[in-house]
DNA sequence: ATATATATTTTGACTAATCAAAATCATAGG
DNA sequence: CCTATGATTTTGATTAGTCAAAATATATAT
């Protein structure tokens, strides 16, 4: 069992990465929002990676494991289903929410969590706006962004091609350009105009920013 | 700020204390409840008396200072509070909502706790039909009446034996009658002058008007 | 490239809560 | 009055989580 030290390092882990959009969180960053000191984080994380739930490499970052994001999403699921309750049924205040939210998190089960889903209404979204979750830790994914939006060295899975135009259809398809494939952007030169992709197995491409704004990508946790 | 293990002792110090009417509560007795060792209780009960919430008498037991005292009522009355909304609010089953309570106690706030009292009405006794303490830590006891007085398919517990007749004492134990029992009044029939009674395992008894002006009981929520 | 600034890790120490097992006390029976 | 039994306390050790401050690595700017 995840002591609840454990869970808000996971979820905070996990609210970052998603926010940023970056795989590794930096140790400064998990210190900052947990409000400790970098050298407990940094003593965290690796208990964290000896149970399991992160990658810890050093001087680099953190990421979540499998589990860990399993932990994490339903984490997050918690917090905003009880912030949910905390202004639609009891009247609570936008502001206070938060910090009642992440106290009660910790202590509510899986079944009363069902429970208050039901009588919810099962809301797919919190009162900030924020999607919910579902049981099975799968977060409704925020809008794709087109692929010259992401920074260098971001994995993204391709979700799809918004140009219809026959040519680039046939030579995104020859490049694997195609909805669920994986890419690393292994290179990004402004003054270029150019961005470099890659495949697990090794496969470039290349890509101009006229063209990458046409293929929309979601960020995917290496 | 008390750490959950400390309103986890406080709280079973003073349930102990009301169900044996006694001021000073043996080690041994908290460590069972508590499901730690004899040698731990004693640890914990040194640094609680160090933080003034209780009285250590060694050798003896401890008792619950001023201080504790209303720290204890304060949990019982979230956990009677949380029982009363599991059950009322979400539908919980009956057995499921003592372990949920129990956790979710040390996490809600007084902010939360009073909206949600408002939220439910205030009532005054939870689902078992224990009285819920009041926000000043007050106790309300409730006026038991005669068994005679209760309507047909009342849910009772028995709460004591007026007539010390030895007669019917002995007739009282041997059908169960005895303080805490619950019962439900399943018949009621004036001009037979009788009302029969039924446990929760089907076990029946009958009593004359006359007997049942002498048993005191509390309404119970099944 | 070198010095400076920033981020991260290490080290040593502390508190809360716990256990196992040894030591001690209290008391009920003989 | 004395001992055996059971309750309580002590002792020594462990784990989780934390901090302060020193040490080290990395990045930035000149």
């Amino acid at each position: 069992m995840a002591t609840s030290t454990v869970e808000n390092y996971l979820k905070e882990i996990l609210v970052i990465t998603l926010e940023e959009e970056i795989s590794k969180v930096p140790m400064g960053q998990v210190a900052k929002v947990l409000g400790v000191t970098p050298g407990t984080a940094t003593s965290m994380a690796k208990s964290l990676e000896r149970d399991g739930w992160i990658k810890y490499f050093p001087r680099v970052g953190v990421s979540l494991t499998r589990k860990g994001r399993k932990l994490a999403m339903s984490m997050l699921r918690r917090h905003r289903l009880l912030e949910t309750f905390l202004v639609e049924t009891l009247g609570l205040d936008w502001s206070e929410i938060h910090a009642e939210a992440e106290e009660l998190e910790h202590a509510i089960s899986e079944k009363v969590l069902e429970k208050l889903d039901d009588f919810l209404g099962r809301p797919r979204f919190d009162p900030h706006g924020d999607p919910i979750p579902s049981r099975g830790g799968v977060i409704q994914q925020m809008a794709s962004k087109p692929l010259s939006d992401f920074p260098k060295d971001a994995n993204v899975r391709i979700e799809s091609i918004v140009d219809q135009d026959k040519e680039f259809l046939r030579f995104a398809r020859k490049s694997n350009l195609v909805p669920g494939q994986l890419f690393k952007i292994i290179g990004k030169e402004d003054c270029a105009d150019a961005i470099t992709l890659k495949t697990s197995k090794g496969k470039m491409v290349n890509l101009g920013f006229r063209s990458a704004e046409k293929v929309l990508a979601l960020p995917y946790e290496s």
